[in-house]
DNA sequence: CATTGGCACTCCCCGAAGTGGAGTGCCAGA
DNA sequence: TCTGGCACTCCACTTCGGGGAGTGCCAATG
């Protein structure tokens, strides 16, 4: 069947091209490959792929490279699901495992993926809106002055000063915070919000002080809803973006100038919290052209995988099963960690 | 005064360079630079300068180039201190005053140094062993299972989980509270981690189960002395390392490679916590070779600067004075504000 | 004795020209 | 449908030479 073999082919020519660099030639590929026709005949096949706009040849006269569309190709039906192996999981358990708390989970992830894949890793911070509130504290720092901490199911805390109109007793102090704990501990965030909300209306007649009811809730509703610590993104292996070499101005400016936008790489991210499958989108298929040469692996992690995204971006010519592989492992490892703390 | 001007020359000749990356020649010289003499005299001097070993030329017939030691000299001895700016002092106020938290303030330091250096900045986090304990919080998720909060002044906050052998009733828990809150607040962590641990002894026959005790306060020790948290840095303005364009192997890999390794980050600014001032590092002053075209620029904050340390990292070629006057600037913003919550 | 103009010299940079080779497209034959 | 052969294309690399910026040195000058 002609149709299987070009296939074939254009797996042959993405993994020869991953492997070397190099435009790859139909001589050299029945080479290494022993596909059982001679070279004129993958010419033929070369040229029908780059016909329907799989491969491309840098200029007249020199091997094929694989397009947008060639490596799109490879990886929804020509990747074999590379499984992770023993020395990865090795790897990935022996960095995770020491983890102390959230922070270091999140920066251990960053750093093993980085190292798996060699290439430039990203991880986000656990969303607020999908976590349940563990407890609130609130300390009395001076007798006006409130410290405010917030600590969520993901391990992450918030915290907040709050300054009083008036002292605020020993006595009130511990009724309001047993009573704020009552309305939100347990609840997701959003629930919490809400309780809170409707604690402070109906804290007027209360107890304890009116106006620091209202200041304290006021001030835990707005580190509920605050989003923009949801844009937290910690990058790690920056420095294998060394082993681009060349195309700097293509490649890596963009790239490092990409890294610096949380809100970039949120985006870059953003679509890959659902499902469970690990996401792939390839150079220009994203938003921003100034990544036309850079693809993005990610997947969610996390219960539902829904908690937050987690990946690497590198060049599109890169190695998809590996990588794919690398980060779901990384994934799944570290919901797990989290579900057991 | 033949030396006088021979340091006139060094300074222009840095200032030259710096501005435009390109050797300098005597000629050039004394046309920007209003000196006035002829530009042999320049040469003589020029090679004086060759000679004592401040300037090299890339190749025989090319203008000069400042070496390390050149450099040396016009930071220590030659620079004007270049007051910051009304703009830049604007952009670090607008820019750190909407801070909420410690991670904010750290973060947003980060930035406005990259952008007001047009290098890569890096901000260490408050050491732990310079903070005092602010709180200490014990919160019972199950019956056997605490979570451990300890709020530094610093904003810190490091948490931890305790498993217990034995169900811990509310009043015991209370108890326990309270009496490692008594120990500990308001103690450097030194001294805090001793009282601590004076608790736990005393605490075998006291009110609530000792094992409970000795796990807590090993737990909050552990924390306490756990200097591998010192060790945190963040990095931004990976994106300005961009703009050194050539010369990527000698400078930008090493660099990127570095940035990585907190411990070197560290080892980088760590000489600059002393002393108050802004410390400059000049290639291969430093310890590492791979670094040899690199400088660090950087100085202590918090209170008597001690606190922890903050810098730049870029090309020994730099904007010295405009450079250090933008990182004591930061340094100094950040330290008020750090004072102040 | 510092300073200066003159002059020969050095060495890089840059574009032009030439060559080798890998790879292609196409065609005719099996 | 596949294959060998062949002419052709185009890049990568090297070589060569001119132009120019800059130097070092020297003899003259105040």
């Amino acid at each position: 069947m002609q149709e299987e073999r070009r296939l074939a082919v254009l797996r042959a020519i993405v993994e020869d091209y991953v492997a070397t660099d190099e435009p790859v030639g139909s001589k050299a590929l029945v080479e290494r490959h022993h596909l059982n026709v001679s070279p004129a005949t993958i010419r033929n096949d070369m040229a029908a792929l780059e016909d329907e706009g799989y491969l491309t040849q840098p200029h007249t006269s020199a091997g094929r490279v694989p397009t947008d569309k060639g490596y799109r190709l490879f990886v929804d039906r020509l990747s074999t699901v590379k499984p992770t192996t023993a020395a990865e999981r090795r790897a990935i358990s022996s960095f995770l495992d020491g983890a102390v708390d959230l922070d270091d989970v999140i920066h251990r992830s960053v750093r093993v993926l980085a190292q798996l894949t060699r290439q430039v890793a990203v991880v986000q911070y656990p969303t607020l809106s999908r976590s349940t509130v563990r407890h609130v504290e609130v300390v009395a720092l001076t007798p006006t002055r409130l410290l405010l901490v917030l600590i969520l199911s993901t391990g992450r805390v918030e915290q907040r000063h709050v300054e009083l109109e008036a002292e605020l007793g020993e006595a009130d102090l511990a009724a309001l915070r047993s009573r704020v704990n009552l309305a939100a501990t347990g609840e997701m965030i959003a629930d919490a919000a809400a309780a809170l909300d409707a604690l402070a209306r109906a804290a007027d007649g209360g107890p304890e002080p009116a106006s620091a009811t209202r200041l304290v809730v006021e001030t835990l509703v707005e580190a509920m809803s605050d989003h923009r610590s949801d844009e937290r993104v910690v990058v790690g292996g920056t420095a294998n973006l060394a082993r681009f070499g060349d195309s700097f101005d293509t490649s890596i400016r963009p790239l490092l100038e990409a890294l610096e936008e949380q809100v970039v790489l949120l985006k870059l991210l953003g679509e890959a919290t659902s499902g469970g499958a690990v996401t792939v989108r390839i150079g220009a298929e994203g938003p921003y052209e100034e990544l036309a040469a850079t693809s993005v692996v990610a997947t969610g992690y996390g219960p539902d995988d829904a908690l937050a995204a987690l990946g690497i971006v590198g060049p599109t010519r890169m190695d998809y099963p590996g990588t794919m592989a690398a980060v779901r492992a990384v994934a799944r490892y570290v919901s797990r960690i989290l579900d057991e703390s």
